[in-house]
DNA sequence: AAGCTGTATTCTCATACAAGAATATAGCTC
DNA sequence: GAGCTATATTCTTGTATGAGAATACAGCTT
């Protein structure tokens, strides 16, 4: 049952802001960071949950991670995301994802086909060797 | 978050189904446990957390329970069910949970303000005494 | 190749359920 | 009030998932 699989990836606040905010267009992960103000390794579960479900789909570019909307959502979904976006449209935290996404958009113009712009958030990272397997191409 | 409440109840393929039936109507539990099959004790707690979240409301009437959708269902409520009619309305199983409906109208009339009708089913009964809260009035 | 930046995965712990068995109750009916 | 019917709750067990810490990587940049 796909319907199930949809409601159970809105059932979380956090992947219900991260679709709200793709809804305009793609998005990469630091923008993410920076708009919902989560830690680095929760933005990207949450977006990984997604992703193995089919409700996003992503593409790396450098050393970024973009995140969109499947370019053909199932009907299912379509009707969903408009639901959603409908039920949003006057909470406060959703208007000011948008919002704080909005203040961006001088970026997000350039990175529409490019990489990401400034941006800096909290969460570093380190460093190790392994192999498994990649979410992105 | 209410609308995080409301994916929650509607994560669940039992509870889809229940609120499915519920769209043309008030319905007593037997009748549930009729039309889905499903084991009274399932259909029994699927009711229970779609009440103790205000999905759905119920009634006693004398032997029978009879549930049914908020009379002022809220905003998101509203547009979610009719989301939800709209992609469940070619799923064959949810069709077919309707035909039983239907096919049960008879009864249902007679529903309207009484009790139940006739419709055996699973699952038998036992006795004993204490006391705690009671779900309906 | 070394180091850095951006992002993903693994591990661990805690909690929310889902399902079924057993049992508890309420409101009849006799 | 005893027994019955319809429904609810408790207990138990297994699983999904959420959060955070630590770590693994990929692709720059130098």
């Amino acid at each position: 049952m796909e319907l199930v699989k949809i409601y159970q990836s809105l059932q979380d606040l956090t992947r219900l802001r991260v679709l709200h905010l793709l809804m305009p267009g793609p998005l990469c992960v630091c923008h993410f960071q920076t708009i919902l103000g989560e830690p680095q390794v929760k933005i990207s579960k949450h977006l990984a949950y997604l992703r193995a479900r089919g409700l996003v789909q992503c593409r790396r570019q450098g050393n970024w991670v973009i995140y969109m909307l499947p370019a053909k959502p199932s009907p299912a979904l379509q009707v969903n995301l408009a639901c959603l976006e409908k039920c949003v449209d006057d909470v406060p935290l959703f208007m000011r994802d948008r919002a704080r996404l909005t203040k961006l958009a001088p970026f997000l113009v350039a990175r529409g086909l490019g990489g990401c712009g400034p941006a800096r958030l909290r969460g570093g990272a380190t460093g190790s060797v392994l192999g498994r397997r990649r979410a992105c191409g």
